[in-house]
Formats: C-alpha cells, structure tokens, sequence
DNA sequence: GATATAAATGTAAGCGCTTACATTTTATGT
DNA sequence: ACATAAAATGTAAGCGCTTACATTTATATC
C-alpha cells in the first residue's frame, strides 16, 4: 500500500502538504492541491487509519453496547446508529453485555482499550456507581435507556412511567376492573418504572392495586407464559393482562390459549416495546411504541456533538411513548 | 494514561521488555516478568491498542458488512460472530450495505481503510467480479449466504435447492396437488435456488410447473401481501403457498386473513427461514429452518483461522436446511 | 521597489508501540 | 574455573501519519 510518502514524492511536495491536502484543506493551492490529488489516484492511495489515529489522538470509532445483538428490540436501535456514524466517517465497534455485570465492565474495558472516542451504552446490569466513576474517566459517553439523575445530561430515556400509564389507562377505560399484571425484573428501573405507571393509573380511576394479580417475570418469553399460568391457576379472577413487554405478552398468549382461553374475547392483553413482530401475532396486540430507533439516532446525536463538536439537531433526552391500538383488547361489559 | 515508557521506567526495564510481557510471554523471567505486571496495575496501565496496531501491522479488528442491522435474520448472526471474537480480543466493526450495489461497495472500502485484518462480508447486490477482484486484494474475507465457485472455500452458504426441495415435498407429500409460489427477487441467487428446489420437487412428483402461480416478490412482507393478492384474484386456484422466506409468508398470511380466507384450512402456507417470530404468528408457520447462527459462528471461526491462524473447529461451508412442521399446513385431500 | 504581512509549504519531532539485532547474563559441560 | 551455548534483556529503528514551528513565496501598502 502506498504511504504518504510516496504520495508526496511522486507529487513534488512535502509530507506535511500532503496531510493537509487530506484534510481540512485549508491554505492549500489549488495547484498543489491537484497535483497531490493525483499523485494520490495514480498511486490508489488510501490514507492508513491507524496511523492517522496514532498521530491524531482519535480513532473515529465509537463503541456501542448492547445486551443482545439479536432480538427485535436492539436491531433498529444498532440500525439508526450505524447510519448516523457511517455518514461522517466514524465507525460503529459492537459488543454484548448479556445483562450480566461483569461482561458489561468486560465490554466496556474492552470498548475504552480499543481506543473508541466516545460510547453508547445500553447497560442494565452495571451499577450507577460504576457509570458515574467511569463518567469522570476520559471517554464520554451517552447512556441509552437508563437515568441516573448525575449523569442526567447524558441519559436518553423513555418516559417509562407514563407508558405504564397509558396502558393500564386504556385498558380501565376499556370497562376492565379485574387487571393482571406481569412486570418485569423489579431489580431494573423500567421494570419498576413501568409497573408504577400502572399503579398511577389505578388510583386515578380508583381500583386498588392487587398484589395477587402480579407475577414478576424477567421480560423473556417464557417467563410471560409461565405468569399467565401462575396467573390463571390462581382463584383471582382477571379480564386483561397487562404485560410490560410484548415479548412476555407473546408467551402469555401462548399459554392462555392452551389454557383454553379465547383472545381477545376472554381476555384482553397489552404489551409495551411495540416490537416489529407484535403485528404478525394473533390477535394482533396493543401495545406501546418504544421509539427506540429515534432514540439511538439521539445517542449517535449526541457523541457527534460532544464528542466530535458537530451541530447536529437539538439534542432530546427525554422520549414518550405512545398508544398503540390494535386487535388484542375488548371492551369490557 | 500510562505508557509502555512509564512502565518500563517503573519496572526498571527496558521498553522491550514489558512489551514481552505483555505479548508471547517468552523469554522473560518470572521475576522480572512480575515487576513488569506489578509496576503495570501500580500506574493502571493498559496497551493502546491503535499504537499496537500500527507497530505489529495487525488492528485485531474484523469488519462485519450485513444489509440490514435490524431484522429477524442478521441479529442472530452478528451475535453468533461477536460472541466468537470477543472471547478471543478481535472486535467487530459493523456496517449495513442495505442491499444496495454503490452501498455495498462503499461500506466494503470503509472497512478496509479501517485496517481490518479480515472481512465476514453477507452482500447481496456486488458483483461476482467485484469479489473476485477483491479476494486478490490483501485483506482475507469470507463470504456469507454467497456462492461464486471462484472463490468457493470462502463462501458459508445454505444449501437453498435443497432447502426449497424440502418445502415442496412436504407439501405434496400433504396431497397439495395446486401450489403457488412467491419467489424472492430472481436476480438473487438464494432465490433462485430455492425456486430451483420448488421445481425439482415438482418435477419429482410428475407436477408441471405453472408459471401462472408464481410470483416475483422482494423478500419483504408488503410483497407477500402483494403476491398473495394478485394470485387469489388470478383465474387460477391453489391449496397451498410456498413462499421464499418468512416476511413474505407473514404477508401473505396477513392478505389472506383480508380476503376471507381461513387458515391454515382453506390455504396451506410454509416459510423459509424459521426466523424466530414464526412461531409466534398463527397459525403457527412451517417453514425451512436456516441456522445462521451456526454459520455465523463458522465465518468467525474461518477468519480465526485463515488470518489469526488459531486453530478451531474443522470449518464447513455448506449447511443443511432442514423442514420445521408447525400448524400452518394441512393434510388436502 | 522596499517593507510589512499573510499565505503556502517544508522540516522534523513525536504518537505508543513492536521487533531485528546487539549485548549482557545465566546455564551447561568439561 | 573456563569456554561455549542458550536465555534474558537492552538498543534503536521504524510503523504512517499529524502538527508546531520554521521557512519560503505571494500579496498588499506606501
């Protein structure tokens, strides 16, 4: 591969022109700057990365974590980043913290000793302690889902409380008085945010809150499918479900339909994420928009601004969620 | 941060010394290996990897080039290959080509101007020429979901004749005698394959093909719906579709539903793909199960072995398809 | 046209490592 | 104890760029 040297040989100049010719170009003649320009074609030079990271203390790269790479919640969150970085020549380095704590610190070490200028973290198992220590380290970085309240500034959240709300309030004003609900991971803050949503609705209309009627699941599938059944066995009766994520919505379909249960006719469910495939289910469900692709999009947002001092649209932390209706809730007489 | 300079200096050795330390480890005495570690974790020392990479020509990084970063189908890989890498101190640098030719090629560039040391490429709409081209280039790449007999021990694919093959039999097998079929974009090799298969079978059984029920779709779900309207408003009747992936068939299925018909009794419908929402939209769908985790995981292991030289599992190229039976499907008679 | 000023270009010192080669230390055999 | 080989360590030259500073060249001012 062609060097920079050689560039400036065939071109008649010296290093330092050519340098400046790849970059920001400023007090370059034309006339320089085309011979250089050629000499760079002639040769097919492309500039070493490394080297220009190395010398300019900034790799362009910014790291992202996730929990899983797979899963219909992550996809088009990594997709609205990527896209954002790749326009301005940064690029996006993945790594998967399974919601443990210990491979989350793993992925971020990993992440900080590859160099990366800035990072976006969608960490759930890690401690604020961690974050707010490693806030004072020298890679910045945005936390995506997650506040903790002195590193507000760089906390893009979703108003989980509220979505709690609209869920249970729609479905009290659907005519249901006899409400399940199965959260999630009560040691994870949407998982209480949510579920306190859900309470501020309730005694907004009223209806006290029956510890019977929650199952506390882990947002995974089967754990909705194993809560409907703990939920159905139990001799407390319930005409809607409220689940606070569709994929445990999905598992509970499951089972309440092997429960000999018709949807929605004998129960009505709601959801919360509104995944892609919360439209192909049966019935299809109501459910709670996420905009979790908007919201990565403000995370890659916010490293070009406070990291790469680009003016990017106005920076937003705070998102709504937003009813989603659909087929899988009735009206209750 | 701490150099490599300080250390030394701490430990009373020279540069090379701790950079023995920190990389094969041979030849140096435990005792001074020990007042390296210890003058290391003293000044909390780690390497940067970018002066790292310039010095050793080798950025320990691999570009991953997927065309899309959301959906059913790339997640499952991404994951199956950064679980690989990361245990083994490479990172993964991702871009989306979005099926896209002038896309493809950019996101190809951009990677190899990154330094990596090798490619796990999935694209779509680049040239065969283009990627022979490219293999005489200096940075190693494997191929996934592609065939180019050029380049054939560096392509992972499915076996996709098969794969339709078995989707048809079965439905024959079923007493279907009037098949329609939504094939995937033709210009694609996946899709003709899997339409190739479609054939065989048919030819098989003593079935002509009629090109009256087949339609040309795109791989999304709005050209399922599409197709499965145009083909029920055709003249020609069908008790059975075939369609060329998952999305499609959930579109068709979603059309149906429209015009009335019930499934799966009055229409039989399998998918290919078994992504993993299928089992979630009803009827529950058959459909070929394509494990590209699996062969995520084998890309990985390719480029441990063909650019890091580690040794792993014996690599294997082509992957079997295999027929899931869920509920879509019925008996004809 | 001489001088002051600004613009363009060049020089060379790093960035933090790796590694070939040189040197010193240690182990081995007699 | 000494020569010799082997092992451990040190020296210094890069890897391919950026950039502060120095120098040269063009432009403006009178």
């Amino acid at each position: 591969m062609a060097t920079i040297y050689e560039v400036s040989k065939l071109a008649g100049v010296s290093l330092a022109t050519v340098s400046r010719v790849m970059n920001n170009n400023v007090n370059v003649t034309d006339i320089t700057r085309k011979k250089v320009m050629s000499a760079m074609t002639e040769l097919g030079y492309r500039p070493n990365s490394i080297a220009q990271s190395l010398a300019s203390n900034c790799s362009n790269s910014v790291g992202l974590l996730v929990s899983e790479l797979s899963g219909p919640f992550y996809g088009p969150m990594m997709g609205g980043i990527e896209n954002t970085f790749r326009d301005q020549g940064k690029h996006v380095i993945i790594a998967a913290g399974h919601s443990d704590k210990k491979r989350e610190e793993q992925a971020i070490e990993f992440l900080i000793s590859r160099n990366c200028d800035g990072l976006i973290l969608h960490v759930e198992a890690v401690t604020d302690e961690y974050l707010i220590k490693l806030s004072k380290g020298k890679t910045p970085f945005v936390l995506l889902n997650r506040y903790i309240s002195e590193l507000a500034e760089r906390c893009i959240i979703l108003d989980n409380v509220h979505g709690g709300y609209l869920a249970t309030k729609y479905i009290l004003e659907q005519g249901h008085t006899d409400i399940a609900y199965i959260s999630g991971p009560l040691w994870k803050k949407d998982a209480q945010d949510r579920l306190s949503g859900h309470k501020k609705a309730l005694q907004e209309f009223n209806h006290a809150f029956d510890e019977q009627l929650l199952y506390e699941g882990d947002f995974m599938e089967n754990s909705g499918a194993q809560g409907y059944t703990q939920l159905h066995n139990s001799p407390h009766q319930f005409t809607a479900l409220i689940c606070a994520n569709d994929e445990m919505a999905t598992g509970a379909m499951a089972s309440a339909r092997e429960c000999g249960v018709t949807l929605p006719n004998e129960l009505s469910i709601i959801g919360f994420d509104n995944v892609f495939f919360t439209r192909h289910v049966y019935p299809p469900l109501s459910t709670i928009n996420y905009p979790i692709d908007e919201m990565g999009n403000m995370a890659a947002n916010w490293i070009l601004s406070n990291v790469y001092q680009k003016t990017t649209a106005e920076l937003q932390t705070v998102f709504k969620p937003e009813l989603i209706i659909r087929q899988s809730i009735i009206k209750h007489q």
